[in-house]
DNA sequence: ACTCTTCAACTTCAG
DNA sequence: GTTGAAGAGT
């Protein structure tokens, strides 16, 4: 402790002098709002930063890093900045470097939790255990060694599958729970085994010189556990440490944090309570929660003041995160007068509510929606789950509107890259024998199954790599033919190229010599499916992104930088991407489609977390709503179409949650605005109906004819009457039951897809009926309603 | 060893 | 309805 007293002393005694000099006249200073200045000026101690959404969160860190260096408080390795993805790290070293000239590029520390930590285990990879040029595995290679646990143990895949063991370890580890500390109540999971396979998987990973992401983190945990000149050493050293997002950190980043900032107490945490979205991932709300308590003598600022969206759209965004509990509470505020209301539509089906937005971005464009013309650049489309992106895309393109789907599987994730790397991998490390095992016979080489087993089996009868164990097949001849000559190639190219790596030179050419050596690039050029030519692109790529590494390792450590690759097109397109993807940015005009009860808030959230899931999809829809600056739309459909199967839905519950006074409803031109359901069977060409329906078609209708409509009473008392938690086959089937009961045979019969018939049987919940278009189908009962009634029950 | 067919799954996703 | 993975067939 003494050595810690001392740096105490030199950290209080330099800066005093010079922080008087800086503290007039810095030019990042400017233009700071008083509370955004307090969180800047604020140096000592442990200091949580509340960020409400948009207001100048990013600015007020860059700018708290830039005193800390420009007041002499400290140099730039000593401070400590942890975000979570490698897309914030940048954004921060960018801005930091433009505050300061480049002293942003001298801020080592600045990173992810991950690159961090990975930086710290290479140092220190003996302490647990492993050689510092461990490998870091990927999601793919993780899943594959569970399989061969999972096939070991003679567990049922079918029941077990490796993917669910993979959660619930990551899980474990996310709670920095070593296979020792797994609490009895988990422990069972996996079919009795789950903590005897994660012993099993780390004993695993340390024979391959590996760890998973989760390791990265936990390590590091255990290693300021158990080595208190370690942690002191980098308690030392980390003079001061920031935290970006701290509401996503998860309970081993929380006692990673704790376990560095323990002596000086210098650490600022910035985030925002209300926009913890990562739940399911591992992230503890209660982090941010717990701050105050965790830190004695915390000081918290809150930032309030918003520069992003109009009074109208924050109110509502306000309204809806009001009914979550246990909030730290803030009020977002903004000087702006002027502005839009969040408008509010119903559509009949998904179709129809991706038909329409098409509408609505082409009006926008030409500036006929009350606000100024609207590029498209300026406007997303927002939804919960990346399925629904298909209903757009397909409405898009049909109507040849530019649009970009932000998301899908990420760059790296994707087969070819993972290939490509693979092959990386082994020209640096021989010994890595999980990319071995992925690429020995990709392309097809002609070695299956068998020749596989035989050099696995030579592997490890000598003790060695599988690269090691194929030489020794050779050498004994246990191969012949075919596929001993191309294992023969194999080997000979990973050697050459290993050469080629340890050589230094040009890790470019390097790469692109391989990937021609090793026939892949060929393998694909001889592909003649349509994605072929996508993957060489992506390949081509994968080359060009190296060029901003100095070589393969350092390349294969970041790969992931890679991710965001912007095409360069100037054309202007919508943005389509979930909410999730969607945190962090901001757009003119937002779209928030698909606001029904079970797509969002979405059901299994809800069925497997209760209230906690539930909070946090309003904290989502509160994400949303807060991206928007001058335009917000909500809507939802009345019928959708999921797995095939046409479901009916009630609007969100959120939607209930918005304030009246702030929502504009709107009805789908051409519509009836006395309620969504029969104004969808009006679009849905009953001209019966619509005749009934009478040339009362308003613009708008006024917010309280719509919500005092019977549809809309409906879905009020529906959704009063269930409570959170109660599981949705229950719900179904009550409902189901309900509809069933219903219909007798004989009765006349109305369905939107197959118009009108008549029920000729009754089958659980399902009912036989004879259309008088479509011919006999079984239908789900509560897909069709009474003929004569069809105008009026909607749900 | 490769291809075809069947069968189940299916929220969100960074490192 | 669609996609991906595993098993059987050639």
């Amino acid at each position: 402790m003494s050595s810690f007293d001392d740096h105490d002393a030199f950290a209080s005694a330099v800066p005093l002098s010079q922080r008087a000099m800086a503290g007039r006249g810095a030019p990042y200073l400017d233009g700071l709002n008083p509370a955004q200045k307090e969180a800047v000026e604020t140096l000592e101690g442990p200091v949580l930063m509340l960020a409400g959404a948009g207001t100048g969160k990013t600015r007020a860190l860059t700018a708290r890093i830039a005193h800390l260096l420009s007041t002499g408080t400290a140099r730039p390795n000593e401070i400590l900045a942890v975000t979570f993805t490698n897309k914030a790290a940048r954004e921060m070293k960018t801005r930091v470097g433009r505050l300061l000239g480049d002293a942003g590029e001298g801020m080592p520390w600045l990173g992810t939790f991950h690159s961090i930590c990975v930086k710290l285990l290479r140092r220190h990879a003996e302490l647990v255990d492993l050689k510092s040029n461990f490998t870091i595995l990927d999601t793919d290679d993780q899943l594959r060694l569970f399989r061969q646990l999972i096939q070991a143990e003679g567990i049922d895949e079918k029941r077990w599958p490796p993917r669910m063991l993979a959660s619930i370890i990551d899980g474990w580890k996310n709670r920095a729970l070593r296979p020792d500390a797994v609490p009895v109540a988990d422990a069972g999971a996996f079919d009795r085994k789950g903590v005897m396979l994660y012993a099993a998987y780390q004993d695993r990973l340390k024979t391959l010189n590996a760890c998973d992401f989760g390791d990265l983190l936990l390590h590091m945990v255990t290693i300021f556990q158990t080595h208190d000149d370690v942690l002191e050493q980098y308690r030392r050293y980390f003079r001061f440490i920031l935290v970006d997002e701290y509401q996503d950190t998860n309970v081993a980043q929380y006692m990673w944090l704790r376990l560095l900032a323990g002596g000086h107490k210098n650490i600022c945490c910035v985030g925002d309570d209300d926009q913890s979205i990562y739940g399911w991932r591992g992230a503890e709300v209660g982090n941010i929660l717990r701050f105050e308590q965790d830190f004695p003598g915390a000081h918290t600022v809150r930032l309030e003041q918003n520069y992003r969206s109009t009074p109208h759209i924050l109110a509502a965004a306000s309204g809806v995160i009001a009914s979550n509990k246990g909030r730290l509470g803030k009020t977002l505020w903004t000087e702006e007068k002027d502005g839009e209301k969040v408008r509010l539509i119903g559509h009949w089906d998904g179709e129809e509510e991706a038909r329409w937005i098409g509408e609505e971005l082409e009006a926008m464009g030409r500036g006929t929606r009350g606000l100024r013309p609207v590029s498209l650049d300026e406007c997303a489309i927002l939804v919960r789950a990346s399925h629904q992106l298909r209903a757009f895309e397909d409405r898009f393109l049909t109507i040849g509107l530019p649009y970009r789907v932000i998301g899908g599987p990420r760059f790296y994730e994707r087969l070819e890259i993972r290939d490509a790397m693979a092959y990386f991998r082994l020209a640096v490390s021989p010994d890595d024998d999980l990319a071995f095992e992925r690429i020995v016979n990709t392309p097809k080489r002609g070695l299956g199954d068998k020749a596989q087993q035989k050099i696995q089996i030579a592997a490890r009868s000598n003790g060695v790599n599988l690269l090691e164990g194929a030489r020794i097949l050779l050498a004994s001849k246990g191969l012949t033919g075919k596929g001993a000559a191309a294992l023969a190639e194999l080997v000979s190219g990973i050697d050459r190229w290993h050469a080629q790596v340890r050589l230094g030179g040009s890790h470019i050419e390097t790469a692109e010599m391989i990937l021609d050596e090793s026939g892949y690039t060929t393998f694909w050029q001889n592909e003649k499916t349509p994605e072929a030519p996508g993957r060489l692109e992506n390949l081509k790529e994968l080359v060009k992104a190296l060029e901003n590494f100095d070589n393969l390792q350092g390349f294969l450590e970041h790969v992931s930088l890679i991710m965001d690759n912007e095409s360069e097109d100037t054309e202007a397109k919508v943005t389509l991407m979930t909410l999730h993807a969607a945190k962090g940015l901001e757009f003119p005009a937002v779209f928030l489609p698909g606001w029904e009860d079970g797509l969002f808030p979405n059901q299994r959230a809800m069925d497997e977390q209760g209230l906690k899931g539930l909070e946090e999809e309003r904290r989502l829809a509160y994400v949303g709503i807060t991206r928007a600056e001058e335009l917000c739309t909500i809507s939802f459909a009345a019928n959708r179409r999921i797995y095939g199967q046409w479901q009916s839905a009630l609007p969100s519950r959120f939607i209930d949650e918005l304030p009246e006074e702030h929502v504009d409803v709107l009805t789908p031109p051409g519509l009836y605005g006395g309620g969504f359901g029969a104004a969808g069977m009006a679009a849905s060409a009953s001209p019966a109906i619509s005749g009934a329906m009478g040339s009362d078609m308003h613009e708008k209708a006024s917010k309280a004819d719509v919500y005092n409509s019977p549809g809309w009473r409906r879905m009020q008392s529906r959704s009063a009457q269930r409570s959170v938690s109660q599981p949705q086959e229950t719900r179904n089937m009550v409902i189901d039951l309900e509809a069933v009961s219903a219909f007798t045979e004989g009765d006349r019969v109305f369905h939107q897809k197959f118009g009108y018939g008549e029920v000729t049987g009754i089958e659980g919940d399902k009912l036989q009926i004879s259309f008088d278009k479509a011919g006999p189908k079984k239908v789900v009962a509560k897909f069709v309603v009474p003929a004569a009634s069809a105008g009026d029950v909607p749900f």
